[in-house]
DNA sequence: CCTGTGACTTGCATTTTGAAAGTCATTGTA
DNA sequence: TACAATGACTTTCAAAATGCAAGTCACAGG
């Protein structure tokens, strides 16, 4: 096996989701969040062509899944696969923290849907 | 509170660490390393001018301390603060997610120092 | 025909990254 | 006394990533 950095699994988490956007992307749809439009609502304002990168590189990288929700004309939507589900304890590691070392912050509620 | 994207724990901890080396040198700093030319012998041969960065960065932060242990000519080591060893169930959560996902990754050794 | 919606793409300026080489004080060696 | 080595950086500059604004494309509704 060939390892772009080296064989250290952090080093290679990062790889894929080391930046300061893609890791949100995946709060989102932990969150429930689904589509483009969603995504680009957040308070944080991603920008849409960062978010297409980060979209196409989480599909690649077979963290999410994209699909169809109507045709005619056809949108699609993104969904958690199981892989990008197993994040959910590195979020949840990083909420703690984050709580306990940036006074203020909370975590963000589920988003409902139809 | 005033923050700088949102009031989201995840957001603001990828304010601090969101890139593909900060962790690796949190990394190290958790496997024993201490100064600079430990971290840059690293297998992901970081840029010395990144580590400078990342180091100031850090100890901005509050993660990490310098300090000197020796004089004439003075040098520094770096040591973990408590807030920084406070990441080590995120870094603990990333091996197990990335040790899954890459295969052939492993865990890195503790360093021994004299 | 005109406007709107959803999911993007394009263009371009600003910012960050990265590789290589240089600096500076002091110590050890010849 | 000269010379190489060590440790912790700094500087330079090209390449890549980011961010903002605007544009595209297919269809649907009025």
């Amino acid at each position: 096996m060939k390892f772009k950095r080296s064989s250290c699994p952090i080093t290679n988490v990062l790889d894929t989701l080391g930046d300061k956007w893609t890791l949100l992307v995946i709060r989102d749809l932990v969150l429930g969040k689904r589509r483009y439009q969603e995504f680009t609502s957040s308070p944080e304002r991603i920008a849409s062509n960062i978010l297409a990168d980060r979209l196409k590189k989480l599909e690649t990288a077979g963290l999410i899944a994209r699909q169809a929700y109507q045709r005619n004309p056809v949108r699609y939507e993104y969904l958690l696969t199981e892989k990008g589900e197993g994040l959910k304890p590195v979020l949840e590691a990083i909420i703690v923290w984050g709580k306990k070392h940036y006074p203020g912050t909370k975590r963000f509620p589920r988003v409902e849907h139809r």
